[in-house]
DNA sequence: ATTTTTCTTGAACGGTCATTCAAAAAAGGT
DNA sequence: ACCTTTTTTGAATGACCGTTCAAGAAAAAT
């Protein structure tokens, strides 16, 4: 009675899940079995490895997380007016569940000093939403200031990621990113 | 042969080393063995285990912290001024060692799913320094606008902890840091 | 229906983890 | 000088780590 072929994008959710919440070293492969219910034998042959499902995990979750950023910047009256959205769904999502920051920038921070692959990989996918901010703040703002304001943006994201877990009062944290951020059109 | 009693501080900070370097889970004992000299018997006759070695470093990097910001404020001409120098100092350090952040911070992450004494430790002590920024800045601003200015300043040294390490240039954290800060006195 | 290939199983591997402990050495009290 | 207490030593503990693999089951190819 064996199982057939897993989904793998299911498998990873759960990963990108466990990974996430306990970071790259308080996860053991023993709890990624528990957590997808396939055999040691059946990842490793998928994944080749813990880093490298952990790496397929930072792919998936990057992918899910700059999709959904575009479509918000997107769907919205300007994307100054998105980015608003977007930061606002932040602050609101740090009381739904305690591992909040970004997945990419915990990651980031976790594994600095190793200076692996999976950091550098981390990383560059940071890169890649400041970038995108640049993008679309140019719709919006002149050239000269958008690069300074897509980095503040940056250094208030990371900053919402960890300051969630420190402060339950999504108030307070909304008072705090307008007053860093003014120049976006807040309502 | 046998060493004297070992210098307990000398010993605390070549763990806080280990420890704000690689983190509570991807350090072990037996690195801390190495690092110190120490032999395990030793270690946990002083300390008791790893958690309560951990404890202690936080504390002690706490303790080194707060007297360095509050000198580096009292020092300068005006409170605000002495944030300017704070800010300043932590975007250079960024360059010299790879492990920036704030040991507070980057505990308070790593353990926040853990939910245990020791992130409810950091966790308090990063409060601290949010209420010393309060009573500093009462100093030079209105009472109306210091709490979430407070906020906007943990927000940002907690965004330049990450960003840190993804960003080599200072010229731009301080481009970015400077955007989102703009109320503080920058020469 | 039979062979070949692909996937699953779960026990087992050597290594490292945090921690312990009896024995030896040093320090302190008298 | 002697005895008591404190500290150091380093090998050993069982548990858990990431990973492997031979055996068996399912799917695909013939």
């Amino acid at each position: 009675m064996t199982k057939a072929k897993f989904n793998r994008e299911e498998v990873l959710d759960r990963a990108i899940e466990l990974f996430w919440q306990h970071g790259y070293s308080a996860s053991s492969m023993q709890q990624v079995v528990k957590a997808t219910g396939l055999k040691p034998g059946s990842i490793y042959l998928a994944f080749e490895s813990k880093d490298g499902l952990f790496k397929e995990a930072l792919e998936r979750y990057s992918q899910k997380g700059l999709k959904k950023l575009k479509e918000e910047i997107e769907s919205a009256p300007t994307p100054s007016k998105g980015i608003c959205r977007y930061l606002e769904s932040m602050i609101k999502g740090t009381l739904k569940c305690d591992y909040t920051s970004c997945f990419l920038a915990k990651t980031s921070l976790e594994l600095a000093a190793e200076n692996n692959e999976l950091h550098s990989f981390a990383s560059s996918k940071l890169d890649e939403i400041e970038d995108l901010f640049c993008h679309y703040l140019e719709q919006d703002y002149g050239k000269k200031e958008i690069k300074e304001r897509a980095t503040s943006l940056m250094l208030h994201i990371f900053g919402l990621g960890l300051y969630g877990y420190q402060c339950s009062s999504p108030a307070k944290m909304r008072k705090g990113v307008r007053e860093g951020l003014s120049w976006l059109p807040w309502d």
